[in-house]
DNA sequence: CATTTCACG
DNA sequence: ACGTACGTGAAATGT
């Protein structure tokens, strides 16, 4: 078999990933980040690659041949910070438990060991990869040896074989160390050649191939200049090129057979990844507790139940109580009509299941259905809509789990049961471990999935009093008892009443989308000369950029970009760009709001029933999903059109729209205080124009179009987080031009730069930021050395206050639409929410009070210190309320 | 299963 | 010097 070797450059990954991740630390206060980051390159590589052989080299300390034939190599160096230094023991004792040999050597740099026994390996006919960070290592690619050099921190390795040295260099590997020798390395304190830096160096190289040569031949050098600099310091460049030279031969006493890569003992493995807290890795690697094993799952408590049966059931009757947790198990992701397994109960002495065909049971659907018996569940809305299908009514939640457990960290993206019972110090099986994934799913036997489910009711049950408390300290109970908890009801009952479609308008536009879509497709393959799938980055790519040599605006990492703004940019430079993006915005329409939204219209009512995720957005927005009915078309005229199939579902009733205007600007002027915002939305004014006044200084009847329009990207940058490369970005000017425009910006809205500079300290020293109802939002990387990390959480600090009331401000008009439409037994219903509008469809003789009491509501959710404006629009369809 | 693109606020 | 605008979800392609 072949040998394959894997060398990996121990400290140059392990400082990478420590610069790249943030500041990871266990329960026990050990830095674990260049540890973890270390041990997930490692994994991927190995699934990669699957070396036969693997060694990890290390530096030992800091004298090495280098320093003694000069001093100052490395000199300037910064100093390894502790946090980092600590973590090296901890990495070698997990490279020990998974049996993979490392070493070290006095007197030499990692890079010397790589190099020897690399070229052990290729004597003996191995092939050989070797990973590190540093580019020095290109000197050692060869036929036998490739090198894999991280990228992006460590998200990414390049693969380098000679031909890539070549294409990316014009340079064979072996003058990898001249041009170490010319430019130096400023990390390293290499001096090379002053005032020569890469693209120099490659010029002399290409021409002169090697440093001895460049020197020899001096005088034949362009540049006056650049041959004294050349002569004056030939010394430093044959130095340099000594320092850059990675030996072959150091007297390493480590052999190829030690490092063969052999089984590890699983328990240790277990033991160390448990200790430095790496649950994502136990789970990559299906060392994840005993489910993996396919042992019985966990040391996960029996609990004693009864299954309710027909014979049995009339005895519990009167065990039904208040409080109760109650675990409604529904089979699908997408819980519209699904089926339910069972539903399990528990109040901490009665434990019941109750398998599905028993949820006739009249005390159960009484009990069910009566809201002054308390029930604590997880997932709130799921249960309740899932039951509605079923016509069973479920009343009195309140306790949610999930909703908790979102409040307590909306950042986090798993809020499983198993999982938070699991933060609470208790063990669950995970619904995966029960029913298997993906093709593997299926409903295991009886005696499995019983206990299973009464397992979770008692796991709800005792959850509850922990969480609740814990939602107090972070004063978090009122928004989830007084908003989040009632809102689930409420969207509940719009998603079970669904939307009404038409679905033959539909049909109509797909036909004529079809016709369209198809004589666009055979221009665009004639003007192209060839036939090729429009719909594939990397064949357009091609087409456009290696075919029709238009010019690359801009990159991917697999290769061309071709999205909308590339090819906005080439619209002129080729007739086939603009068919390009016509067929771009008519496919869309065709696949996802045709074809997407007919498949989701259900047989059972003839509606579409989307689900709103309350447990997903970071900010506290809603989401929705099968289908988004929060992204239908209004930008463009022609997918407008689509909302004309969106109708009210009873005859002769209308569609009502009800939007904020400029609800985000609108916080911002009464969180910030700032004194000229406040007093443009006590005028009504026009935002854009009068920020275009401030901002450029002239008078309303001054303000051009491009004036209003730049003047609209700035408020849209202040409102995400300003930035001036993300303005220049989207309005298409410099990064200069764009720095400038905040600044003036800055200067007229001061309680607005007040505001930016106080929420982004309060973020760096509490950790979280608030929003105006005392949502959380974590930002554990706001004190983060690595720039971007640091960067994107200062602007996520500015933006959530801001989108995060504007979610509070919205569910409050929900909750209170909600109970006024009940209060005063209007019909019309609420069917959607998109951020900052509400949807409602309302019959004939309701539409003056509705329209009345919708303004109302949302105008007076939550009084600011300046007034909320709402825009209400009603029509035959969505379309035509506007 | 990741990547790219694009729809919305 | 560093390289992004904030928050989502779905479809299509290709590994």
């Amino acid at each position: 078999m072949e040998k394959k070797l894997m060398v990996l450059d121990g400290n140059s990954i392990a400082s990478r990933a420590f610069y790249a991740l943030p500041l990871l630390t266990t329960d026990e206060g050990l830095y674990t980040n260049a540890v973890y980051g270390f041990t997930t390159m490692l994994l991927r590589m190995l699934d990669e690659e699957k070396p036969t052989h693997l060694l990890v080299a290390f530096d030992a300390g800091k004298v090495t041949f280098r320093t003694e034939e000069y001093k100052d190599y490395k000199g300037k160096r910064l100093k390894t910070p502790g946090e980092l230094s600590a973590q090296f023991p901890l990495l070698k004792e997990l490279l020990n438990a998974f049996n993979i040999k490392h070493y070290e050597l006095n007197g030499y740099e990692a890079d010397d060991i790589i190099g020897t026994i690399s070229a052990q390996a290729e004597a003996n006919g191995f092939t050989t990869l070797i990973v590190s960070g540093d580019k020095d290592m290109l000197q050692l690619v060869s036929d036998k040896t490739r090198v894999a050099l991280t990228r992006k921190g460590i998200s990414e390795v390049e693969l380098y074989s000679p031909a890539e040295v070549e294409a990316k260099y014009g340079l064979t590997p072996a003058q990898i160390i001249d041009l170490k020798g010319l430019m130096g390395d400023a990390s390293d304190n290499i001096p090379g050649i002053p005032g020569v830096g890469e693209k120099t160096a490659l010029k002399l190289l290409h021409e002169f191939k090697t440093v001895e040569n460049v020197l020899d031949h001096v005088s034949e050098i362009k540049g006056k200049k650049l041959q004294e600099k050349i002569a004056a310091h030939a010394d430093d460049a044959r130095m340099s090129k000594e320092l850059a030279t990675i030996l072959r031969d150091a007297p390493i006493e480590v052999t190829l057979e030690e490092t063969v890569y052999q089984p590890y003992n699983q328990e240790k493995v277990v033991s160390v990844l448990e200790r430095f807290a790496f649950k994502s890795l136990l789970e990559r690697l299906g060392l994840n507790s005993a489910e993996a094993n396919g042992a019985p799952v966990q040391a996960q408590e029996e609990i004693d139940f009864v299954t309710i049966t027909e014979e049995n059931r009339e005895a519990w009757a009167d065990k039904l109580t208040s409080p109760m947790a109650v675990m409604v198990e529904v089979d699908a992701e997408n819980y519209h009509g699904a089926p339910i397994h069972g539903i399990s109960l528990a109040d901490g002495t009665v434990r019941l299941y109750v398998p599905f065909d028993q949820a006739g049971w009249p005390a159960l659907i009484k009990w069910m259905a009566d809201p002054e018996q308390k029930k604590w569940v997880y997932d709130a809305k799921r249960s309740q809509v899932a039951l509605a299908w079923k016509n069973i009514q479920l009343e009195g939640i309140c306790f949610d789990v999930l909703l908790a457990s979102y409040l307590s960290n909306p950042s986090e993206t798993n809020h499983r049961l198993c999982d938070v019972a699991e933060r609470y110090g208790m063990k669950l099986a995970s619904d995966d471990a029960v029913y298997g994934k993906g093709a593997k799913r299926s409903i295991p036997e009886a005696s499995i999935l019983g206990p299973h489910i009464a397992r979770k009711a008692e796991t709800i049950y005792r959850l509850r009093d922990k969480m609740d408390a814990a939602l107090k300290e972070e004063g978090l109970d009122e928004l989830f008892y007084d908003l989040e908890l009632p809102l689930a009801t409420v969207l509940g009952d719009m998603e079970t009443h669904g939307v009404r479609v038409d679905r033959q308008r539909l049909d109509e536009m797909g036909v004529e989308l079809t016709e369209k879509l198809e004589r666009l497709t055979k221009q665009i393959h004639e003007l192209a000369g060839t036939e090729f799938n429009i719909n594939s980055p990397k064949q357009l790519g091609e087409i456009l950029f290696d075919k029709l040599q238009l010019p690359v605006i801009k990159k991917t990492k697999t290769g061309y970009s071709t999205s909308a703004d590339v090819l906005e940019k080439l619209e002129s430079a080729h007739e086939i760009v603009p068919l390009i993006l016509e067929f771009r915005q008519l496919g869309k329409l065709q696949s996802t709001y045709i074809e997407g939204l007919k498949k989701e219209i259900r047989e059972e009512t003839g509606k579409i029933h989307t689900s709103f995720n309350q447990a997903v957005t970071a900010t506290g927005r809603l989401s929705s999903t099968e289908p988004n009915l929060q992204n239908i078309p209004i930008r463009l005229e022609e997918g407008r059109k689509i909302r004309e199939a969106f109708v009210p579902s009873e005859p002769g009733w209308f569609i009502m729209a009800a939007d904020y205007s400029q609800i985000e600007l609108r916080i911002l002027a009464h969180i910030s205080q700032d004194e000229n915002l406040i007093d443009a939305f006590r005028r009504d004014m026009d935002i854009h124009t009068r920020t275009a006044m401030d901002v450029f200084g002239v008078d309303e009847d001054e303000v051009t179009s491009l004036m209003r329009r730049q003047a609209k990207a700035v408020n849209f940058g202040i409102v995400y987080g300003i930035s001036d490369y993300g303005l220049s970005q989207n309005l298409n000017i410099t990064r200069k031009k764009a720095a400038e425009f905040i600044e003036r910006y800055f200067s007229v809205f001061q309680g607005v730069k007040r505001y930016m500079d106080n929420i982004i300290a309060e973020a760096k020293k509490n950790g979280y930021v608030t929003t105006m109802l005392k949502r959380r939002r974590y930002l554990p990387d706001i004190n983060s050395r690595n720039f971007n990390l640091r960067s994107f959480a200062e602007r996520t600090a500015m933006n959530t206050p801001i989108q995060g009331t504007a979610a509070d401000i919205i569910k409050l008009a929900m909750v209170n639409m909600a109970q006024r439409i009940e209060e005063e037994k209007l019909a019309s219903r609420m069917l959607l929410q998109v951020h900052d509008e509400l949807i409602f469809e309302v019959p004939e003789h309701e539409l003056e009070t509705m329209g009345k009491l919708v303004s109302e509501v949302m105008e007076n959710a939550l009084p600011l210190d300046v007034p909320l404006k709402v825009d209400v629009n009603y029509g035959k369809s969505w379309y035509e309320a506007k």
